[in-house]
DNA sequence: TAATCGTCGATTAAATTAATCCATGATTAA
DNA sequence: TTAATCATGGATTAATTTAATCGACGATTA
């Protein structure tokens, strides 16, 4: 049980696009260079997040990526929902559906509608860590990374992708 | 992105020991035929929960499984964890140690303490989630079921087991 | 002593994730 | 106008994980 990749992949490239200009973008042999990660494996963590709309895309020479949305409105959750998708963590599979009285007919309409408790109780385990998620946007990353990082490790990689 | 199925299987397993008096036991076999399901997957599966000490197990014919714990001491995040293990469900793969400046020597010990910002987010946010479900014990679980589900199912399943 | 039940390890099958490859189309600079 | 650069998407492969089964073993009871 576990997140994929793509999404440290992403939050980590999503940094370095949080203070590009307006008109300017990054490609993402840049940013998979400057990251150590694989090009070809990269462009699909974005074709993602263009496809969530977190990121628009300009192709041809000196193309790349732009974030499309003001950062303060891009959060943890917004990206982690575009590359898992929308599907919750725990899967519940209804094996109520095959429980004996069920198949016995003994009760033939019965739970079709009321949600198990459980699975109740998974989904709303779910909603607090995304509230928590959703709280933690991309501008406040960058400011936490202003506030942490030495600076001289800010302007350099601000050179790179320059 | 997702629970494996053994913990819905977990949780629903254990509803039917919660009122199990001390020295009586319930086997696997009418586990799985109630809920419909696979006799030696359930069997994986609570070998975990044994293992974690959640139940304990009684060998030979008549034998079975009870519950270790009082039913207030277990809660839904003991079951999950006793099947999924202990790992984060956010996997940090340290992409930071292959960076540019750090292959490039241009900076020996950086970062090799910090914790990275957004591993330390990732980790707050499932905090979160096992707060709310560490707060959910098998308890609490019955209460709920008795005052939601009618009382013949109840009095059937209990019946099916005796 | 035979049937029942939990335990463990090996095995298999299916599904998912990680990663690469290639073909295509847009864009810019020579 | 052409060649190089870049994003896009589909197909493919490899590795890993999950789901599920099988078979052998030891404990227990009737
Ligand atoms: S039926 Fe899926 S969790 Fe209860
Ligand atoms: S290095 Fe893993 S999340 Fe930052």
């Amino acid at each position: 049980m576990k997140y994929s990749v793509m999404v440290e992949y992403a939050l980590h490239s999503l940094v370095y696009l949080i203070d590009v200009p307006e008109e300017d973008s990054i490609g993402i042999k840049k940013l998979a260079e400057f990251q150590g990660l694989s090009e070809t494996y990269l462009s699909k963590v974005f074709g993602k997040l263009a496809k969530a709309g977190i990121v628009s895309s300009v192709p041809g020479v000196k193309g790349g990526y732009r974030l499309q949305k003001n950062p303060k409105d891009i959060s943890f959750w917004d990206v982690i929902q575009a590359i898992e998708g929308h599907k919750p963590i725990f899967q519940c599979k209804n094996i109520r559906e095959n429980f004996a009285y069920r198949r016995d007919k003994t009760c033939d309409s019965c739970d079709v509608h009321s949600i198990c408790t459980i699975n109740k109780v998974m989904l709303e385990a779910e909603q607090q860590m995304r509230d928590y998620l959703s709280s933690k946007t991309l501008a406040w990353l960058n400011e936490d990374l202003k506030d942490h990082l030495p600076s001289e490790r800010i302007e350099a990689a601000k050179a790179f992708f320059t």
